[in-house]
DNA sequence: TCTGGGGTCCTAGGACCC
DNA sequence: TCTGGGGTCCTAGGACCC
């Protein structure tokens, strides 16, 4: 029999700012997205003063200074370091791991004698090695499949037990365990579920295949078998090859002017060109998005999306030609008198660096100068901090469109900000 | 006043070809 | 005038995930 564990950071932002500064614990903490929007994590003593996922700060600002909340910014940079520390330590545990995102990891065991209490036992290992390498507590999910592991991670964070669960396809538990738990089930899928009757996973798990298939398509069917205990997901080779990628932020304000969202562009073309980079890889093509205030929209048709793509004449990772091409297109697309709330660039058709492609009124030789200069860019940068040498075209102040009051220090990555005793 | 930033996969429909 | 069947590729949009 497959099995898969899921082992999931709890609350992760949140408890990545309490391993630098303990005086938190017991106390209610969210982060904030970028531009200190919304909330993006909470604490459990968060949770339990009611403060939803994605609530817009402005909302709760009488809450906060009641009940005395911890607020911060998203701190990436430690945030990723903690991650890596975690994921590191799953690896070295485990020969099978998927990292699935920045908090959570999918591990698939082998050879593993499957008894419940082996599981538990092995589940809790992990769990106290993470927790005293790191600071961080995680929860540990184990199930036939990757679905059933997902839902015992959610039950092992509920049912206050040592945080590891171990679900079986007959599990008495699933018979109360509404459909929306599961992974894959949105509110759209909710919604139609609930129409035919079906409210709990043990119903679900009773659906006929090929009713599912004929609902729902293939991803229904999946859904199913993964529920019943056969798997459909293995685990998924490190994303080295992605297809797209995409620098995308909301601004602090409306913005109205051509050359302001330009200068925004050239800000993330910039930031798009060091995450090619950094992959080593190139963009064929790029996708310019512009957004209009969709709760504010003051267009006569509404209209709150708007996109040009591109099929670049040579791939590229230079930040110059990003700026360029995306400017043009924000060119086109922009309409007078629109209010804009953000601006994107998505960087599609990815290839190996590797392969320089040249034309012929674009010689190797100056796509090598290119490159060149590009990584005398990338180390200054790096060695200096970010933004120390940027393009014109970003304007005097690159990263003014980004609103972040509350970080805490970069206490891993960065020595000026490395924790000082008092 | 203030409302995140990424991604993936699937499907349907149109264009085009043999 | 009649007007098949099968395939591929592309795009837009929907649904989901963290």
């Amino acid at each position: 029999m497959s099995l898969f564990a899921l082992v999931d950071c709890n609350n992760f932002y949140a408890s990545c700012e309490r391993v630098f500064n303990p005086g938190l614990n017991g106390k209610p903490v969210v982060v904030l997205s970028n531009n200190d929007g919304c909330v993006v994590a909470r604490s459990n003593e968060a949770k339990a003063l009611g403060i939803p996922m994605g609530e817009p700060l402005f909302k709760l600002r009488s809450l906060i200074c009641q009940r005395g909340v911890a607020v911060f910014s998203s701190n990436y940079a430690l945030y990723g370091d903690m991650s890596e520390r975690v994921m590191n330590i799953l690896q070295d545990c485990c020969a099978e791991v998927e990292v699935y995102s920045i908090d959570e990891a999918f591990l698939e065991l082998r050879f593993f004698q499957q008894s419940e209490s082996s599981l538990l036992a092995y589940g809790s290992e992990l769990r106290n090695k993470v927790l005293k390498w790191t600071g961080i507590p995680v929860s540990v999910g184990i199930g036939p499949t990757k679905t059933l592991a997902k839902l015992a991670n959610r039950l092992a964070k509920k049912n206050a037990g040592d945080g590891v669960f171990y679900l079986h396809p007959g599990h008495s538990l699933l018979q109360e365990t509404p459909v929306a738990e599961l992974w894959g089930v949105g509110s759209a899928y909710q919604k139609r579920l609930h129409a035919i009757g079906i409210e709990h996973v043990a119903q679900l798990a009773a659906a006929n295949a090929a009713w599912m298939h004929r609902e729902f398509g293939v991803v229904g069917l999946r859904l199913l078998k993964e529920v019943q205990g056969t798997p459909c997901y293995g685990l998924e080779a490190p994303p080295g090859e992605r297809k797209n990628m995409m620098v995308s932020r909301s601004f602090a304000q409306d913005v109205y002017g051509l050359d302001a969202l330009t200068e925004a562009l050239a800000v993330y073309a910039t930031r798009l060109g060091e995450k090619l980079r950094r992959c080593r890889q190139t963009a064929g093509a790029i996708t310019t998005f512009l957004w209009a205030n969709r709760f504010k929209n003051k267009r006569a048709d509404g209209q709150s999306c708007f996109a040009r793509t591109l099929e670049l004449p040579f791939a590229t990772a230079n930040t110059n030609d990003l700026i360029q091409w995306s400017a043009a297109a924000a060119k086109s697309l922009y309409q007078q008198g629109t209010n804009y709330k953000k601006a994107g660039i998505l960087a599609s058709e990815l290839r190996p660096a590797e392969l320089l492609q040249t034309n012929l009124f674009l010689p190797e030789s100056q796509l090598l100068r290119s490159a060149e200069l590009m990584a005398a860019v990338d180390q200054i940068n790096q060695r200096l901090g970010p933004g120390t040498v940027f393009f014109a075209a970003c304007g005097s102040k690159p990263d003014f469109k980004l609103k972040s009051q509350r970080r805490s220090p970069r206490f891993t990555t960065q020595w000026e900000e490395l924790l000082k005793a008092k």
